[in-house]
DNA sequence: CGGTAACTTGATTGATCATTCAACCAAGTC
DNA sequence: GACTTGGTTGAATGATCAATCAAGTTACCG
């Protein structure tokens, strides 16, 4: 998963931790949890991280730097439209979902809920995390320029997407059911028709039903 | 907090489990501090409950029998405007944001976000609580009547508004800032425009900024 | 008053937790 | 071949946890 340079023990705790975390939780997770994911012992992580909440840090950081390899870049790859970036990353929290039958797909979101009164350096973590997934967004809403009208707030529209995400995310695996996150996203995708002007791909103008039922896929 | 016919034991555990469950999370509170806090010994918890799972299944009961009583008739009171009734609810979120610094807020969303894979009746309780909250949003909907298009599928709206609750109060609290809290429910607040016919209270039709710097109360 | 059922007490149990540490090892340097 | 540096081992420590239970108390009922 994800991939660094080196394959030494360092990045194996991260990694393990990485998918630990993401699949149990923090709190869940026990620091022999994570030996025996890395395959380790506890003298070599207590060598490398003062201890497990440092691990915590290696882990949100390792997400932070890896946002554009790991999460945009196979979303986006051949995928020019700025507008249709924005729901291909959404499209791959969805592939999260349906690969995990709906229990687990954005790690920082489920982290950050689950840390209520995290130490400054955590909290900022999870603060920058969310900001450059926004600023990703907000990038393809500048690229499509004037498809948005001149008064439409950019960064307040991106965060949006991501509260959309986190939300429907939420429900969907709350419910275990993949429909509520598609009629969330569907609200979205209306909520832009009505601001869009039509482009090369014409956008409806009008909400229109979709999913009634479950799964769509 | 909430009310309850008799103050007897067994409230005097869910009430103070509410109140751990909600500031803690579930993982972090242990039994002890449900006791010290409910003023009882273990065997007395033991007695009511089979053990601290029972005693989050009592706690997610109470949220959804105390909904109307406990979240909707406090906000609503005095309030007769459908649409306004469902930004007075949101709202309410806002004010537990501001009143715990942005900490926490929905209980249920933090609680079904930690527990990843809960025991069925436990996860059901969870979709029971969000299902409750978004008929109620919906029953808004429907009094909107004609000030909502036909075509407007009520049920997916009123999910839509839970989910940006919810994906507005993790932004928040994630960066502390109630602003991020106030700019999704202003592009809620446009959302709605787009499709409402002006009813008594004219709507704005257009996007308008609100909110630049950080908090506005 | 005797009896019984509901409830409470709180020390105790055993599991699990994060963390520590002295001993060990391997590669590199002088 | 002595010494150092960076890394590893894994048993041990003490804290904390959920849960137990035998002994006690209270309230009610006949």
């Amino acid at each position: 998963m994800i991939n660094q340079v080196t394959g030494d023990t360092r990045w194996r705790i991260v990694e393990a931790a990485m998918h630990l975390f993401w699949e149990k939780g923090y709190g869940s997770t026990s620091v022999a949890d994570i030996l025996g994911r890395a395959a380790i012992n506890s003298g070599s992580l207590y060598h490398f991280f003062p201890g497990k909440q440092d691990v915590l840090l290696a882990v949100l950081e390792a997400y932070r730097t890896g946002i554009e390899q790991n999460l945009l870049e196979p979303n986006w790859r051949g995928v020019d439209d700025p507008i249709e970036k924005i729901f291909r990353l959404l499209g791959g929290y969805r592939d999260a979902l349906v690969q995990t039958e709906c229990t687990f797909a954005c790690p920082i979101g489920s982290l950050a809920l689950e840390l209520h009164e995290p130490d400054p350096p955590v909290r900022e973590l999870f603060a920058a995390n969310f900001a450059n997934w926004a600023k990703a967004v907000e990038r393809c809403l500048k690229d499509a320029g004037k498809r948005l009208p001149a008064s439409t707030d950019r960064r307040a529209l991106a965060e949006f997407v991501l509260t959309t995400m986190e939300g429907a995310v939420m429900l969907a695996s709350s419910h275990r059911d993949i429909a509520y996150f598609d009629r969330a996203v569907q609200q979205l995708r209306d909520y832009f028709n009505f601001q869009l002007r039509p482009a090369k791909t014409p956008a409806r103008s009008r909400p229109q039903r979709r999913h009634k039922g479950k799964s769509h896929a």
